[in-house]
RNA sequence: GGCGGCGUAGCCAAGUGGCUAAGGCAGUGGUCUGCAAAACCAUUAUUCACCAGUUCGACUCUGGUCGCCGCCUCCA
């Protein structure tokens, strides 16, 4: 609300209450989703590293103008085809490592809660009903235009809608409960109220929904910056209007995922889905480290090339725990230990300084570049190899990146390395190549070194 | 028009009122190597959009200019 970086207090002690935008569904997820999904997963596990008890909510929006024309498009009831966008967007939100919310909340199970805040505004004053919808009167909340710091007299009214289609007092109040169509009326979408038949209209969805489940304010609440103004703005206009208080203690809002420097969106039609992406033999591991690896609130210009370079970062990191795994334990090194509380005190103080997470990462590079000739030289004995993938395991905790599971190595494949490397000490070339193309069409890469050769177990497309 | 944000090497990207301007990718040189791939090492910004001001000193603070992006009340 400030604008500036504070400490993170919450407001009890032993739990931490956090909730996400989620998104409508009535298409898969796109680049733009990934990356609130992405960000959202992000403070999710850095408050959990930290040791806090996190409610984590994110809802589906699965009653609005987009999920009742598409049903209808479709001939299916509102009830289906949200539930096949719902899961799609549970599988895409798992294949990018992101961590389950405690609940996903729908709009389409908790009318209830919104009809009567809608009851409930209109009785305080703070709403009115005109032709068979509600309607939120601004002029009666004096805060609103906090958070987004809007200024009323300057606004360009009507600039994105038109306002033909409403009839409201002002044309900057916003609606809370929308009277059905005959269509809506016809397929059942409506719900009895003291107004009339109506359904909820968008913003009253998610306040209902934070209301409901986390209280009369919430500790975290994320989600795009483009939702700032009007959608967050008119949520806690109605949250706050009833209660008096902030729904939300801090607002995290992450910047845009652009396509050639324009925000990716429908009007632009230049969307990118999680799933055209990875058709096109990039995997989910990647998009993920494509789009953590910038700080959230700077916008994120998408690129294949960007990708590419994602990829071999990646790569990077990969070859470095793979040999880290493999390594037969040696004499001990005596820098290690200071590089190692080197990386994690810079790491972690860099991710808990509003989740700066370049700094973090460039954090991790130096300690690889420190420990790759370390072991190289076979310098690492039991115990530090242990305090490092400790470590890493923190680390990972946070950006669930890499790959850290030991080797269980299947007994062909092993066997097909030892073979492999037998073939190579005869100076049997022939046979060496022919095992190692074999282990390739099994999805496996052999990497040679000095002390020996590492394999690698490709990432699935 | 209002509000908000951004502009750092070929690309991406941190950062600080003075200490070597992190890190990644690409490039270049080298090491290693049966080949290949990978890996490893070294190297890459006298300069931070432009102009002026404050200051002993600014990329970092202030003002202005230019360029780009987002939002402006039911696209999410």
């Amino acid at each position: 609300m400030s604008r500036k970086k504070e400490e993170f207090q919450p407001l009890s002690q032993d739990r931490v209450t956090f909730y996400a935008c989620g998104p409508t569904a009535h298409e898969v997820a796109n680049l733009g989703h990934c990356r609130r999904f992405i960000v959202a997963d992000l403070i999710h596990r850095l408050l959990l590293s930290k040791g806090y008890n996190v409610e984590f909510f994110m809802n589906f929006t699965d009653l609005d103008d987009n999920t009742i024309s598409g049903a209808e498009k479709n001939g299916q009831t509102l009830a289906q085809f949200t539930g096949h966008y719902i899961n799609k967007y549970k599988e895409d939100i798992q294949a990018l490592g992101v961590k389950p919310a405690s609940c996903y909340p729908r709009a389409s199970e908790h009318v209830e809660e919104m009809v009567q805040l809608a009851h409930d505004l209109v009785h305080k004053g703070y709403a009115y009903e005109k032709h068979g919808s509600v309607y939120f009167d601004i002029s009666k909340f004096a805060k609103y235009g906090k958070l987004s710091r809007i200024d009323l007299d300057k606004i360009k009214i009507g600039k994105t809608v038109d306002l033909d289609d409403y009839e409201k007092h002002s044309p900057l109040d916003f609606t809370l409960m929308k009277r059905s169509t005959l269509a809506e009326l016809k397929s059942g979408i409506f719900y009895k109220t003291e107004f009339g038949n109506m359904r909820p209209g968008w913003h009253i969805e998610c306040a209902a929904m934070t209301l409901h489940f986390l209280g009369d304010t919430m500790d975290i609440h994320t989600s795009g910056r483009d939702l700032i103004f009007p959608h967050h703005e008119n949520e806690n206009a109605i949250a706050e209007s009833l209660t008096g208080k902030p729904l939300a203690k801090f607002w995290l809002h992450s910047e845009l995922l652009l396509v050639d420097g324009k925000k990716m969106s429908h009007d632009n039609k230049n969307i990118l889905n999680l799933r055209d992406v990875m058709d096109k033999g990039y995997t989910a591991r990647e998009i993920r480290l494509f789009l953590l690896r910038n700080h959230y609130r700077k916008p994120i210009d998408f690129s294949y090339k960007k990708l590419d370079a994602a990829r071999v970062s990646l790569r990077r990191l990969d070859g470095f725990t793979r040999k880290l795994l493999c390594l037969p334990p040696g004499l001990p090194h005596p820098q290690v230990a200071l590089h190692l509380s080197e990386m994690e005190g810079r790491f972690h103080a860099a991710m808990e300084d509003d989740m700066n997470i370049s700094r973090a990462m460039g954090a991790l590079f130096d300690f690889i570049k420190k420990v790759n000739p370390i072991i190289s030289d076979s310098q690492l004995d039991r115990d530090q190899k242990k305090y490092i993938l400790d470590s890493l395991e923190k680390v990972n905790d946070i950006l669930n990146l890499l790959q850290l599971e030991e080797c269980p190595l299947a007994p062909e494949i092993d066997k097909l390395i030892k073979e492999r490397e037998e073939a190579r000490k005869q100076k049997d070339w022939k046979r060496a190549d022919t095992v190692r193309d074999e282990l390739a069409r099994k999805g496996f890469s052999v990497l040679d070194t000095i002390k020996g050769t590492v394999w690698k177990e490709d990432d699935k497309k």
